[in-house]
DNA sequence: ACCTGAACACCGTTCAAGT
DNA sequence: ACCTGAACACCGTTCAAGT
């Protein structure tokens, strides 16, 4: 019957998913959990430390190793698996990007896409602000996706057509912009090349 | 003695550029303004609808004329001119990104991407998508590098040597990533060219 | 070691009533 | 038209005290 730290992680999830980010309060995940507030405050030292938690979790599949071999290969399964990871949870686009204020320089989803860059033939100082550039992109790319998910799902039904939404569907809308980035480091790869 | 909408909006402005977005409440900027909080509600429906015109009026600045003329020069400048405006209020950036959750689409700012994205030579579909690529970059970059400013101003004084700051300076490094989208736009239009 | 009870210092929002 | 007074329904966090 003891509360684990695992169980109030287990907890956080299932309030975010069913209720959304606003609704994951200290107070409601204690009285989920059939217990005191304060409680909490014995398993983490505050909500934010909570919240990095349930990032992480999260973002747990992006660790399995990446299968393609291409550098331009590599990049876009990793940019689709962040954003399968955020879109697999209500919110969680727009939780990993307020936790990670600046904490995705401590990720391991960071490292993963200098990794992929410094393939490519970058120096890593290069590499590692490319591989910033795409992540900045993946994040703003899905939560603005999940946000406009959530706004059609209950009222404004797509009243006045929606002024972009001629373009296809949001994954290929997702891979144009990859696509952009991609092209930019091969552009400066060419130069470097040719120079 | 009366209090007006702009008063209101002035007042939040100065709470926020002395004491950040955490301090921005209605109860705060109430009695900055010697009034009850419930007279904010009188000028503001909510929270929310003011906090949308404080970042309008953030991004004022980006409605003056563009003055280049090459299209790469064009989004070089509109992009420095946003980056400008999120920097030169505390927490600027992130209030914006904030409170533009899909707002974005709303604004005159998107419209002078994507004009500047078709003089490249793009249809009006991938016009669009290039323009809220490049805004995704510029937010999310400097979300991050306002905050990392605030970190480093008090507390972490670069104890363990940033792992990132042997690249020059914020300016050059959000550079960086501009080159690499401008290059990938020439790449796209090059393919187009020679197909 | 782990949790309760109870408090502290706040929030955003509403609304009758005043002027 | 514009604001006060006062309430409602919440927050995150702390901490003595219990088991």
């Amino acid at each position: 019957m003891q509360l684990r730290r695992h169980d109030v992680l287990d907890g956080a999830i299932a309030i975010l998913d069913e209720y959304g980010l606003a609704d994951l309060t200290m107070r409601r995940l204690a009285s989920s959990l059939h217990v005191q507030p304060g409680a909490l405050y014995w398993h983490f030292p505050n909500k934010q430390t909570l919240l990095g938690a349930v990032a992480d979790r999260i973002l747990e599949p992006i660790d399995a190793p990446v299968t393609a071999v291409s550098w331009d290969g590599q990049l876009l399964e990793l940019a689709h698996r962040l954003r399968d990871a955020l879109l697999s949870i209500r919110d969680g686009a727009e939780l990993v990007s307020a936790t990670y204020a600046s904490r995705l320089t401590t990720t391991q989803a960071r490292e993963k896409f200098v990794k992929a860059a410094l393939r490519a033939g970058m120096p890593r100082p290069e590499a590692e602000l490319a591989a910033y550039t795409l992540l900045y992109y993946v994040l703003g790319h899905t939560v603005d996706e999940q946000s406009r998910m959530q706004m059609d799902s209950y009222g404004a039904l797509t009243e006045d057509a929606s002024p972009l939404f001629e373009t296809p569907d949001a994954t290929a809308r997702f891979d144009f912009g990859l696509q952009l980035f991609v092209g930019g480091v091969r552009n400066r790869l060419g130069d470097r090349v040719r120079a």
